[in-house]
DNA sequence: ACATAATTTATAACCATTCTAAACTAGAAG
DNA sequence: CTTCTAGTTTAGAATGGTTATAAATTATGT
């Protein structure tokens, strides 16, 4: 149900065939309004109530390592519990809630621009992540 | 050897019984002129070198997030794939070389303040760690 | 339809970390 | 200097996320 050719001519341009099991999750990382933030645990259950059919574990895995691979998704370093991914891939920051495990966007226009006056001869920047861990009030 | 009384004060002052394997472990953190970086795997092997006694992998674990509850050592958010942790715990960032593992601190000096220009309400920043993602020119 | 290479799958394997429960030890009290 | 006790260490088992394996299935070009 759905554009879901829009999932499947990506996925074959990507070099990546267009199976069931990969159009489903597409429908659910990618059909959100908004990007979202995921483990593989929470990934997994939000498939087992939105789709059907059901898709092992090792395909999950698969797929979004295939996914990371490809740039649809990236990881984000927050903890070493679990892997978190993020189908936002653009350049952008978090706020992050240790005891809720809560992580929020914050978008590249709402930090200031950061300068970083230090160089290591033979190495070149690739990102810059800024990771900005809260608490609640109470 | 050497003056581990100070360890041993410090250990007893912070409610921790200075137990032979902590001070062992004290010795290989705190006595170097650097602050460092490591995984508890690395740890383990300096340890079996730099110790006679051996200590057991739980020993080293249970002393890791003791030093770390009482503030000793920092955790890093750097990946996954392992815990990491840094003697230095002030505030400040870090470069880090994917493909070599090699993670390098970037004093607070060393970059431009930070300015966030996003509020959770309810929420108040604990900490702000910027993460520099870097590869080796070849 | 057929062939073939890619993909999925269940399950086993792996590895970092945590748990467990018994043995040991530091420090306090007698 | 012994005794007691709670704190600590320990080996090994258990856990949990992730990856590997190898057989069954499927997409796709011919």
């Amino acid at each position: 149900m759905s554009n879901n050719l829009e999932f499947i001519t990506k996925l074959r341009a990507s070099g990546l065939r267009p199976t069931k099991q990969r159009i489903s999750i597409c429908e659910v990382l990618f059909s959100p309004a908004e990007t979202f933030h995921f483990s593989i645990n929470e990934l997994v259950k939000i498939i087992e109530r939105k789709t059907n059919h059901k898709i092992s574990l090792a395909t999950i895995y698969n797929t979004i390592h295939a996914f990371k691979k490809k740039g649809y998704l990236k990881e984000i370093a927050i903890n070493s519990d679990q892997s978190y991914f993020d189908t936002n891939t653009t350049d952008h920051h978090h706020f992050y809630d240790e005891q809720k495990k809560e992580l929020i966007d914050i978008h590249n226009s709402e930090i200031g621009p950061i300068k970083i006056n230090k160089t290591i001869p033979g190495k070149k920047i690739k990102s810059v992540e800024v990771l900005v861990k809260v608490e609640t009030d109470y």
